[in-house]
Order: structure tokens, then C-alpha cells, then sequence
DNA sequence: CGGAATAACTTGATGCTTCAAGTAATTGCT
DNA sequence: AGCAATTACTTGAAGCATCAAGTTATTCCG
């Protein structure tokens, strides 16, 4: 900063950029491999992966938002464009009529299969190859914490009364 | 995956899970804190910290596109709207003439140190209450590590040769 | 039962990012 | 010196994400 006080400390300063380099840089990584190998975003992917372990290869449209982190919006914006393409298709819900069900094509489904491997390799590549069991464990632990803190949408969450 | 193949293990996989949680919800946590603050987006954020820290508050656009990880077309833009509403001035740099120098105005340094506090205060609620320090030091490391793969753009890292 | 409130989306506009291409200045080679 | 390659950016177009508003269906409750 400009000014006086140090915000944070050194420690902390050094998470903290390497922490935003992650978050800025990951998703990008991804996405380069992803598109050029299989013509998907991200987002794509996850959709149709999250379809694919789905019974039925079928889920709701706000059960595959939240399974993506994503706002059910942005989600429907993907759904129409792979709609499209013919990855999936989508029905009002019977039990439900606002509600509408995504399920996975046979086209979709050969593209999931056919991505997923280098997808994997990919994240193999760039996060657990790097990382020793000990760090492993170390890093799952501090990502549930972080990750835990940053559900949709907590202000500052309730000082604890214990 | 709808595949046999376990691709990850369970560790890796909570792991993977809370990292790319973080990784897609982070961002918007900041950005709409900053939005909402102080009218700036991360990247200008980014931009006005780098350059009020900097000798003469002025800095190359292709150091200041480093140090946000950011490409420097993005920059550019980014730079274009900034100067637009006076927060940076740019001019050639006169040891070489192909690059270009950015500069805080007054107006820009106002709005830096306006927003940092609220800023900082928003990280370390995200981020650092929620860390022990033993926490904060396995972050520190293994953020680095994955970090460092990251950069620009190294594709599979030459096997190591010892 | 009937209207208000809520839930589950969809749509359109706006803005930002990315990608490909372009420009201008500098270096490097011979 | 002179031409090619590289560096440092800028620009424009195309695609995505986000936000606000709009639909239609369901639930709540008096």
C-alpha cells in the first residue's frame, strides 16, 4: 500500500499473492487445455461431468448451478449455447413445473469420456504432482476452511457465541 | 466421471473440490466488495496498489501486467478506462520509445487509499481469521508450490534431470 | 379458497476478457 | 549499414459473465 500501516503481515502477504495468482492463473490453465483438447470451458465440462455421475444422467437446473458454484443465471446461458450443440436437453420437471431437468445426450456423454482423461492428467499436471502427501493433507484441510467461508453469501458470519 | 477409473483419489478429490471452489468464488467475493466500496474492479484495484507502491508511482505497463498476472492486452484495456476517468496517466517512456509508463494521478492515489482499508479487511475475514498459524504457514508453502507451476506458460515441466 | 409471497428459472443488456491482428521501436546478424 | 526478428504495446471483434427485470408455478396462511 501507500500508506503507513502494514496490513498484513509477510506471512500473510505471501499467501496472499500466491493465493490470488492461483485464482487468477488456474482457471485460465484449465480452460486453454480444455478448449483446445475438447472444444469445452470449463464450465461446460463440469456440467457435463456433473451430469454424467447424476442417476439418471439427469439434474435440476439450480442442483447443477450449485454443484458448479455458479448462479443459476450464468447457468441457463450455458445450458441454451449446449443445448444448441446438442449436449443436452432440457425439460420442465413433472413434480415441479417450474423447474426444469438437464439431462445428458449421447453426444454429450461422448464428450465427457472423451475429454475427461487429458482434463485429468491436466490437474494431475499442474496441482498433485507438485505436492508431497504431507502437503496433500495440508492443503485440503486449509482449502475446505477457506472454501467453507465463501458459500453464498455470508457477510461477516456471526461473531461466535459459545 | 460416468467412467470406471477412479481419476482421483478421495483425498485429491476434496481437495480438488474446495480448491477450485475457492478458486471460482473468490473473485466475485472480492470484486463485489470492491465494487460496492469503492467503484474499482479487482484489476484496477491491483493496478492503483502496484503503482502507489512503485518508485515514482509510475510503472511499465508490461511490469504492471506481470505483477497482476494479467496479459498485457488486458492491461491495456484495463489502462484505456482507468486514464478515461483520470485515475492513471500514461506517457512513452523515453529510454524506449516502444514502451509505455503509467502514473497514479492524485485522484488515483485518493481512491487507493480510500479503498485499502475496507479492502484488507475483507481478505483477512475471508481469508486469514479463519487460518491457525500452523494453517497459515501450509498455506503459505503450498500455495507457493502450485503457484510456481503456473506461470506463464509452461507446458508439462521438463522431467527433471539430476 | 384466494391473494401475496416465494421459488425456479429465462431473457436482454452491459461490460470485461480473450484472441488475433496490427503498429511502431529496437535488437541482432552479417 | 541494412534487413529480419523480436519486443512492447494497442485495437477491434467475439464470446462470456453478471445484473436487473420478467415469467410462470408453487406455497403459505388467514
Amino acid at each position: 500500500m501507500a500508506t503507513q500501516e502494514r496490513w498484513l503481515t509477510d506471512d500473510e502477504q505471501r499467501a496472499w499473492r500466491a493465493l490470488i495468482g492461483i485464482v487468477v492463473l488456474l482457471p485460465g490453465a484449465l480452460d486453454r487445455q480444455l478448449e483446445r483438447d475438447s472444444g469445452l470451458s470449463q464450465i461446460e465440462y463440469g456440467v457435463l461431468a456433473m451430469l454424467s455421475e447424476a442417476p439418471d444422467q439427469t439434474l435440476r437446473m439450480s442442483q447443477l448451478a450449485a454443484l458448479n458454484d455458479s448462479s443459476l443465471s450464468r447457468l441457463s446461458h450455458v445450458a441454451n449455447r449446449m443445448e444448441q450443440r446438442g449436449l443436452i436437453v432440457r425439460r420442465t420437471c413433472p413434480e415441479d413445473r417450474r423447474a426444469n431437468i438437464a439431462s445428458l445426450t449421447e453426444a454429450g456423454l461422448a464428450q465427457v469420456v472423451a475429454a475427461a482423461p487429458a482434463h485429468v492428467t491436466k490437474v494431475r499436471e499442474l496441482i498433485f504432482d507438485k505436492l508431497t502427501p504431507t502437503q496433500l493433507e495440508n492443503l485440503t484441510e486449509v482449502a475446505a476452511v477457506i472454501r467453507a467461508g465463501l458459500d453464498p453469501d455470508k457477510g461477516p458470519p456471526p461473531p461466535q457465541v459459545e
